[in-house]
DNA sequence: AGAAAGGTTTAGCTTTGCCTAAACTTATTT
DNA sequence: AAATAAGTTTAGGCAAAGCTAAACCTTTCT
């Protein structure tokens, strides 16, 4: 029961992020694997005859207990080795998630564990989600998005949305990173785009779509 | 021309170990791959499509110069991945073999130099086996059995061969690790075991299976 | 309610990769 | 030189995973 394919891993991953524990279409899960529906439909027969999913023809697809925790695990995994490439080799955050989407699937519990004793048990990962422990518990998602802090707040930045390498681009070019404090000294009524001050004094300017996907708590 | 399986790298990888730059039998690729006859032969064929082998149908199979520079690399991401598990990580160098085949089909060039980087641009991995350099340069493999030492010599220990787990463990319960250094103080020419004695007097015997594979050079 | 639209599943095809059994080469032995 | 043994390839199957085209539910719109 504990020896899957790359493939049967990506879909489950796919059915966790669509739905957690809620039921999925078929449609909507063959579009996040890059796959067309019949080979979901495939796919997900296949993964109900290893009992970790459920389905309702024409209705959606659930992941049941087995499932959950087999993706919980893979996200494990995936977080703890963004984690090892940014911290350990040097890569930025934005070239990652590619390379984690492989190293996910290598299986072996003890590298896992010893892997997250090397990176002494992180709780977030490089973009500030939470990683799934050991025993399957996931730490809360922390922050809310920048819109909704109130003009005069002050802030650190402790999360953001995997949006794509402009959004990671633009993100290094402001220098804005996890842990940076910020002041919210304007909102615009126009655009919803909200201005920001750093510490050290310099402030600018941040698009609706940028804040949208930047998370942060207040101080 | 950049992407291959992973049942592909492994026919190459079992191509090299078994012939280097020669030709092998299908027979023998088939048995190193853990695969019947059949499965070799068609193997072989796509692996040929591909350009990367050489097929005399009825004699043999050869790397072509693109096979061997990819068996080259996927062995150099092997003996990083080992060298990476047991320095960093803490694994026993008894244990690392299965996890680094599949590490090392993770496909990124810029991980592999990165992780070259970070382990200082090793030049032996755990075993003492040389590590393919990114130029495709093998540094030549150092040692010799200890067999081949006469008495009295001074030696250090450089390599061993996987020869399984029970001689790892024996090597473990001997203390005998890589840069270690005795003096062959006795050579039995009953069973050719060897007597070796530590740097801290210790003495202690191997017999011929324990001792030819283990490689040192004389000091 | 009936029909069109939209999404889902079935049918049927392709490739990879492995298998067994049978046919075929090559090598060895008498 | 012929016969047998040993090893290799062909033939034909099967499962995983993907695809397109066609059939089939559901939902929605008139």
């Amino acid at each position: 029961m504990n020896n899957h394919t790359e493939s049967e891993e990506n879909y489950i991953k796919a059915l966790y992020h669509l739905g957690g524990e809620g039921a999925v279409a078929s449609g909507a899960l063959a579009n996040r694997v890059g796959a067309k529906g019949p080979s979901a439909t495939q796919a997900v027969r296949r993964l109900a005859s290893k009992g970790l999913v459920e389905v309702i023809p024409y209705k959606g697809v659930k992941l049941t207990l087995d499932g959950l925790t087999l993706a919980k695990h893979i996200l494990r995994k995936h977080r703890l080795w963004e984690t090892f490439l940014v911290e350990k080799l040097g890569f930025g955050w934005e070239e990652v998630h590619p390379i984690a989407e492989q190293l996910e699937h290598i299986q072996s519990h003890d590298l896992v564990e010893k892997l997250a004793d090397y990176l002494d048990s992180p709780v977030h990962d490089p973009h500030g989600d939470p990683i799934p422990q050991a025993d399957g518990k996931i730490p809360p998602a922390t922050g809310k998005p920048l819109q909704k802090f109130s003009q005069g707040s002050s802030l650190k930045v402790v999360r953001v949305e995997d949006a794509g390498t402009d959004f990671f681009t633009q993100l290094d070019l402001l220098e804005i990173s996890l842990g940076k404090e910020y002041t919210l000294t304007s909102v615009s009524s126009f655009d919803s785009s909200i201005q920001l001050q750093a510490e050290d004094g310099e402030s600018f300017w941040l698009s609706h779509s940028m804040s949208s996907n930047i998370y942060a708590i207040s101080l």
